[in-house]
DNA sequence: ACGGTGCCCTGGCCGC
DNA sequence: TGCGGCCAGGGCACCG
């Protein structure tokens, strides 16, 4: 399951390969329907300017004035050699070595499309995005005012993009278990102390990602073909049953916003129901 | 605007 | 072993 540290993974193998090629020709596998592998051949003709990261969107400027965006999806891989199955998309490009980009997509669930730049109102999620994680523009205080007033489940509200970008299922499980957070906290009533911590968790267990090229659950391979190692250093997603790593209390499984949800009933205490005092009784 | 629901898609896993 | 059924989940359309 790609998500920030995974993506970002994928970019800084990509960067140095595609940075500079010009894309020759784009071939789709037959059949393949409409909005989600959109526009391809525009790319045809077109220097890629830069590999860029927003989020878990891989973002491609062309010098021609369009917009390569990928989407790695659930099972998405971007190969230089061809994985003969499920391949979705082929770019020739030119250079003298790896002039083929394969892109694998076993579930459909990922994304390829070119549009004119900046055109993001084709994809919705990236034009609410909040700030990316890893950048000074992420504070504790700006985080704590992206949380103020909503009532839906922290957890929710993390996967929607909205306060920052590029966490998914795993990392948000993470994070809310490093910051002692409960999943179904709601979203506003996190004091600035609580948002800090959450603050701190998202950064370092994003960063610690990273360093260890992210976590391989089934699919996701780096561009080279490999594995992360970040899996044997997770602390909540997929440990359901399995001793919490702080208290040795057993962590549960559950289900928020539609996602199996692993947290520590010891260390992350249930929030207190809302209502019960003011005008509502 | 906000929060909740259901859909897409298919490999892999489970139970019988 | 074979088969049916179900799960995983990011993004997004849609609803109230």
């Amino acid at each position: 399951m790609p998500e920030l540290p995974e993506v970002e993974t994928v970019r800084r193998e990509l960067a140095p390969w595609l940075t500079g090629r010009i894309v020759r020709r784009t071939r789709l596998a037959e059949a393949e329907p409409g909005p989600r592998y959109a526009g391809l051949e525009r790319a045809e003709g077109q220097r890629i300017v830069a590999v860029n990261r927003r989020g878990k969107f891989l973002l491609l400027p062309l010098n021609g004035g369009d917009e390569l965006i990928i989407h790695l999806g659930m099972t998405g891989v971007i190969s230089c050699r061809d994985p003969r199955h499920h391949v979705r998309v082929v770019l020739d490009l030119s250079g003298r070595r790896h002039r083929r980009l394969y892109f694998r997509d076993p579930r459909r669930f990922g994304r390829f499309l070119v549009v004119p730049a900046r055109d993001y109102r084709t994809l919705p999620t990236l034009h609410h995005m909040g700030p990316e994680p890893l950048e000074p523009s992420f504070t504790a205080d700006h985080f704590h005012e992206r949380l103020a007033g909503r009532r839906g489940p922290i957890k929710a509200l993390l996967l929607s993009q909205r306060p920052v970008a590029g966490l998914g299922n795993i990392y948000v499980d993470e994070a809310l278990w490093a910051a002692r957070i409960h999943p179904l906290t709601p979203a506003g009533r996190l004091s600035r102390r609580k948002t800090a911590h959450l603050h701190q968790a998202v950064v370092a267990v994003l960063e610690a990602s990273i360093a260890a090229s992210g976590t391989t659950f089934h699919d996701y391979r780096t561009v080279e073909g490999e594995r992360g190692t970040f899996f044997e250093r997770l602390a909540a997603y997929g440990r359901d049953g399995e001793p919490c790593r702080r208290c040795g209390a057993r962590l549960r499984k559950s289900v928020v916003a539609q996602r199996g949800t692993h947290h520590c009933p010891r260390c992350q205490r249930t929030p207190r129901p809302e209502g019960r005092r003011g005008k509502a009784s």
